[in-house]
This record gives structure tokens, sequence and C-alpha cells, in this order.
RNA sequence: GCGCCCGUAGCUCAGCUGGAUAGAGCGUCGGCCUCCGGAGCCGAAGGCCGCAGGUUCGAAUCCUGCCGGGCGCGCCA
């Protein structure tokens, strides 16, 4: 952790300013960044080019000054102004690396625990929420994967958090999937039991589901069935809503199973059914329409429907315009220019998906004044109850977590839903509470396509003249059944990795060569998810995916293991136990620490390994997990490098031994916490 | 048409709320296992940071306008 001497730091600059420059408190900030290399300092700021202009000095001076008042201690070894004007802290090396390996104790912690934001409250993930009629595709795992390391990152900071997965069960996605087990295959209740009995449900109706589109497309008639199928399904109308309601449950226990190959689980899983039975959305309304921000359209094109106006800053511009080449389109007959509105309840009064999703929003944040009934659905990977909601009393656990009501909600749904999204939050600013609003994030990332190798890989070829074969990549569609299936993919790194290892160690036993491939084929596949950009379409290549080397998890997880086999050898071969060893460092000087010959190197990588708390900030307020997944790599390279070039079991020179092994001892601790980040384990070998 | 996103090395991408010399992986070429495991390390080649203006001590980063590409804008979800 490097947090709190960058708290430090910005203090005493702050007390200096004030007395020099009789600058109060928080008009400057002090931005604290890392300098290019260590010889130049620890922690640099260039604090002082900000305030060259209202000081009228030059930067150089002002570092000076503030330089010249900056006394050492309290783990600050000194502080330098550079020619250039930036301000240098160099560190107190010893102490900060004993600290932080628990040799000593660490200044200031217990107070900063006491003081910290004790109370802080609970704040909602909700990511996953595939639709319950097919296998998981790799699409939903960047979902799933961003919202798993979020979760766990908010939880690194002492967040707590409750991670809520969405189930659409009354969709048209599923209505799909009765339809064609009705009509094409002929087939009732006991009829669709007997195929999930035998088959891998989620994989079959895969294949139905994009059967059924085709059923469609032959006939536009047929789409009535669809409709008729998913008004039976809201209104619970037998036999489709049993078997709907079957074909969801058994594909959701598919999905939990998916992404528990991942170690991605959750609190509780939302049923869309439930917020229709338990009239969610009755609530809802009455508050929306009370607050005026949905009514009654009487007029026009959407006369009959209750509907929200969209304060888009579209600013209706004159686009009286139109070019003289005769394209100009009609725009308003009757009406086109003024105030959009996005339909809520539709002219036959049933709800839209805005609708049920605002309801199921002020539920999340406290606002809705209902509750579902819970029972438990599953067991967690933790051994601890996974809830489901219900709407049956009868089923329901008296006992149980609270749920809902949180502080804050993160929704991780792709950036093709922002739109909504932004309804959403302007639902809740209509209704007067702009605070819960501001607490709402989407979470949006963009969406993954598949390149056009691994489109061919599928079978999918694109005719040479269609749009898709000049893209850049070629979209996943449920709907078509294209796409790279999570089971698939993860069954194929599983496979590639127990090779590898079993090229590496055949002395171990099968089981244990077993363990270790699934924790370098999840490190493969988490690592690939998060480390892009979120707003970067992912153009999906399976080779790429299945490497091991490089930018890889694996590659992470290798230098950890590595780390580990020193801790080891030193324990077989020179009988050191690592508790020993921590021990001795107290009263071993640190000449190794503070760079005999110039040489940082063994300094560079403590400090490094310090920075996780500074990145999961950062992470956290940017949402972007590339950042983790860069300092991981980082990190790990620097380590690899320091590996080859200074030796530990074979060091002659005791300190120099000593001080190299609480550098790794304590990379390796802060590598893991960043592999556990990531839903990451380290492998005992690879 | 309007809104959002992307454009950096041959390819895939980093570049933190403007800051010290624009970096990584893959690929290419050349080295390194009597030495803690080579899923590794070291080195080389490879960049008008899409284009043009602007803001300032300083711009890949901020603003404007273009160009190219993606997505969104339904009484679908």
């Amino acid at each position: 952790m490097i947090l709190p001497l960058h708290h430090q730091v910005r203090g005493r600059v702050r007390a200096i300013l004030a007395e020099l420059y009789d600058l109060s408190d928080d008009t400057v900030n002090i931005p604290i960044e890392s300098p290019p290399n260590r010889a130049l300092g620890d922690l640099g700021s260039p604090v002082a080019f900000e305030l060259a202009r209202t000081l009228r000095k030059a930067p150089r001076v002002i570092a000076q000054e503030i330089a010249a008042r900056f006394t050492a201690g309290d783990g600050i070894a000194r502080v330098e102004a550079a020619p250039n004007g930036y301000l240098n802290v160099f560190i107190e090396r010893r102490a900060f690396l004993l600290q932080r390996l628990g040799v000593i104790e660490l200044p200031g912690t217990a107070v900063a625990q006491a003081t910290g934001p004790s109370a802080v409250q609970k704040t909602i993930v909700e990511h996953t929420a595939i639709n319950p009629n097919k296998a998981a595709h790799i699409g939903h795992l960047r979902n799933s994967a961003l919202g798993d390391t979020l979760v766990r990152a908010l939880g690194f900071r002492g967040t707590p958090v409750e991670v809520q997965n969405y189930i659409d069960d009354t969709g048209v996605q599923v209505a799909d999937v009765v339809v064609g087990f009705r009509e094409i295959e002929h087939r009732d209740l006991a009829g669709v039991q007997a195929i999930a009995d035998a088959t891998r449900f989620d994989y079959y109706c895969w294949d139905l589901y994009a059967k059924v589109t085709e059923w469609y497309t032959t006939d536009k008639a047929r789409l009535a069935i669809r409709a008729a199928a998913l008004h039976d399904i809201e209104h619970g109308v037998s036999p489709t809503a049993e078997i709907a309601n079957f074909i969801a449950e058994r594909v959701v226990r598919c999905h939990l199973k998916t992404m528990a190959r991942l170690n991605i689980d959750y609190h509780l899983l939302t049923w869309e059914g439930d917020i229709l039975r338990l009239k969610f959305w009755a609530r809802a309304f009455e508050v929306l329409k009370h607050s005026g921000a949905v009514y009654l359209q009487t007029e026009g094109r959407l006369a009959g429907c209750w509907v929200m106006k969209i304060d888009d800053p579209i600013a209706s511009d004159d686009d009286a315009e139109v070019g003289a080449d005769g394209t100009s389109n009609p725009a308003g007959a009757d009406g086109g220019e003024e105030d959009r509105e996005k339909v809520i309840v539709r002219s036959n009064g049933t709800v839209t998906y805005v609708g049920k999703d605002m309801a199921y929003q002020f539920w999340k944040s406290g606002l809705l004044g209902k509750d579902f009934f819970y029972r438990t659905f599953a067991r967690r990977m933790d051994g601890s109850q996974l809830w489901a909601t219900t709407s049956h009393e009868v089923d329901a656990e008296v006992a149980h977590p609270p749920f809902g009501a949180a502080l804050a909600t993160f929704n991780v749904i792709d950036v093709r839903q922002a739109y909504l999204q932004k309804l959403l939050k302007q639902a809740l600013v209509a209704v007067g509470h702009a605070d819960e609003a501001e607490r709402l994030t989407h979470f949006s990332y963009e969406m993954v396509a598949l390149s056009h190798a691994t489109a061919r890989d599928l079978g999918y070829a694109a005719p040479a003249d269609a749009d898709d074969a000049k893209r850049p990549f070629v979209e996943v569609s449920g709907r078509k059944g294209l796409g790279v299936k999570a089971d698939d993919l993860i069954d194929r790194l599983f496979a590639k990795a127990l090779v590898e290892v079993t090229r590496r160690n055949p002395e171990l036993s099968e089981a244990e060569r077993r363990r270790i491939s699934e924790l370098i084929g999840v490190a493969a596949v988490r690592y690939f998810m998060i480390k892009y950009s979120r707003t970067k379409v992912i153009a999906f290549d399976i080779d790429e995916a299945l490497s091991f080397e490089g930018e890889s998890g694996p590659y992470l997880q290798y230098a950890v293991v590595r780390a580990n086999n020193i801790f080891q050898k030193l324990q077989e071969r020179a009988g050191v136990s690592t508790p020993a060893l921590l021990a001795s460092l107290a009263a071993t000087p640190p000449d190794a620490l503070n760079g005999e010959d110039g040489d940082h190197e063994l300094w560079s990588l403590v400090l490094e390994a310090a920075r996780l708390d500074d990145v999961v900030e950062q992470v956290v307020r940017s949402l972007e997990f590339a950042v983790l997944a860069k300092y991981g790599l980082g990190l790990a390279q620097m380590f690899n490098g320091f590996y080859h070039k200074a030796p530990i079991l074979n060091e002659e020179r005791e300190d120099v031994k000593r001080w190299r092994a609480a550098a790794v001892a304590y990379f390796r601790q802060q590598l893991t916490h960043t592999l556990e980040i990531m839903g990451v384990g380290v492998p005992s070998r690879m």
C-alpha cells in the first residue's frame, strides 16, 4: 500500500503552501505521480507548475522553496526539487518494506481504520443477466468477468457489496424456445423435461433458438404464435408458463455452473416474473404518475400510451435548410420535431421493458416500499446460500439477509443499452431522487464480436459481397446461433493447459494436473476479458485467447509460482523458514535495499508492488479494469527481470540475499492479491 | 439526421484527472538453460500518435472542424 504515504505527502505540502504562500487548503490540488526512474525519486509532484502562474515564480524556485521546508521523518527520507521544477520525494526504504511485510508496525493504520468511513453502506452490483434460453457465450463472459472483478475490487477496499443476477424469465427469448419445443418439436412439459435430463440443455436450447428464428422468417404469420406465448407466460397461463418456468430455471442452473468454473457467483437471483407478480410495477407507476414524470398522451401517434419525456439536449435547431438535392424527407406531417417521448405503458395496457426496469431500480435504490419474498436457490461456491426472489409466500424463507435498498448501484450492461440506462437515471431524477440517480452507475462496455478467422473456424462464411465481409469483425448473434459458447472456450483452455502442464510436470497425479490446468485456464479467460479498455470492441480471436504467453493471465501466475518456489527451496535446501527470514531483517543492514552501485532494481520492485491500493482506487473510479491487468503484467515483468538478474539461493552476501528475499516476499503477496481481484488463483506448480 | 464510442509500431492494444525519453504483447531478426523451472530473460528493427486548426510554460491526452469505422435512437427486450 502506497496511499497512506500519498496522503501524508499531500498533507505536508499543503501545510507548507499555507505557510509559505498563504494558500488555503483546497484551492490547490496536489497530484502525486511516479517519476520515470528511481534515481529521480520515489514519488513526484508537478505541483509547482500549477502554482507558477499564480505565484509569478519559476516552477523550479517554487519546488526548491517547498523542498527546503520539507523535513525528513515519518517514512520520508528526503525531498528534492528537480531542475525542471518537479518536486521529488524519496521514501525511507527500510521502514517502508518492513512495515509492509508486517515486521514492524505501520504507523497510523489503526487510526486510519478507526476514523475511516465506518458507516459505508452497501453497494449493489448487477451483472451477467443472460437470457435464460440458451448457453452463455463469450459476450456474456465479458460482462461477468468485468462485473465480478468490480465486485472483488470493491471488496478489496472494504465496500460491502451485494451481487445480483437479473433473470429475464418472462421475455421473448424464453418464449421463443417454448415455441420451438411446442411447435417444431411437438413436446409437452414432460417431453421438455426428458430432454433436459438427457442432454446438455443449454446447448440444446442454443440450437433450438436458432431454429425457431429461422422458422419465423419462413412464415411471418408465425410471429403471432410467439406473441401468444409471451402473453401466456406473463399471465401464468398453463401449460406455456410451466414450460417457460422449467426452461428458465434449468438454463439458469447451467449458467451458474458455467460461471462457477470461472469463480463467479452471486448473492441473489432476481426474477423478472416476481417483479410482475408482486406488482412492483404498479407501485412504481403510482410514484411516476404522481410526480408527473409519466403522463398519459392523448393525441398524436402515441395517443393512449403513458409516456416519459426524454430530456435530450438535442437542441432542436433550425433544420429548415435542406439540400437542393431532392432527398429532403418530409419530416413533420404531424409534429415530428417537438419533444421526444418514450413509451412506458403501451396503449394496450402492458408495461415495456423500461418500465419493469424502473421498478427494479427503485427497489435497488430503496425507494419502492415493497420487497420480494426469498428462497434458497442453490449453494454458492463458498457453501453459503444463493438466494432467489420468489412471489409465493409459501415458498419463502422467513430468515434471509436484507436485499436491495443500497446506497449505490452499478448496472453492468453493454453500451448498446446506454440509452435505456440514461432513461432509468432520468426517471429517478424525475421522481425527486437526484442523489440516488447520481449514485446509479451504468457500467457500460463495448461488445465482443468475432474475428473473421474465428468466424470462419465456426463455419460462418460471409458472402464476399455482403456487408459482413467488409466489416472489421463479425457480430455474435444468439438468434443465428453464431458465437463461441463460454463452456466450449473454457473446455478448450482447460484441455490445452492440461497438455502443457503434463509436458512440464509428468510426475504429478492426474488430479493435481487437472487442478492446475483449471487454474491456468481461468486465468487465461478472465485476463483476456479485462485486458481491453471497456470502450473497445473485442474482435474475439480464438488463437489469441488460447495464448498462455506474454500479456496473459498465466504469465502473471507463472511469476508468482516462481517466487513461491524460491521460498520453498529456501526452506528445503537451507532450512530457512519465511517467518524466520523476515524476522532477521530488523537486524540486517539495509545497504542492498538502498541500492549499492546505483542499482535500484530491488527497491523498484518493492515500490511497484506497493502501488496496488492506488491502482485499485483508480480502477474503481474509472471502471477501467485494463489498468489492473496492465499493472499486474508490469509487476510480473519487473519481477521476471529481477529474477534473472538477482539470484537469491546462490547469493553469498547474506544481507543482500535477505533483502532480495524480502522484496520477493512482498512482491508475491501483492501480485497474489492482484490475481485474487481478477478472480484468479495461483497454482502450486506450472 | 442526432447522440455515444473508436482511430498510436506490420497486427492487437497501453499511455493514469495535460507533464520528465510515446510503451507492451504478438509477429520478424539475433542471442541466453553446468546457475532459484525457458509459460521465461536480453538485444535489434519497426511511430508526421487519422488530418487541419486552436488553447498554454507544455498536447497522443483538452476544444473546434473534417476524414474513416462501429454502435444506438421502436407501443422489441
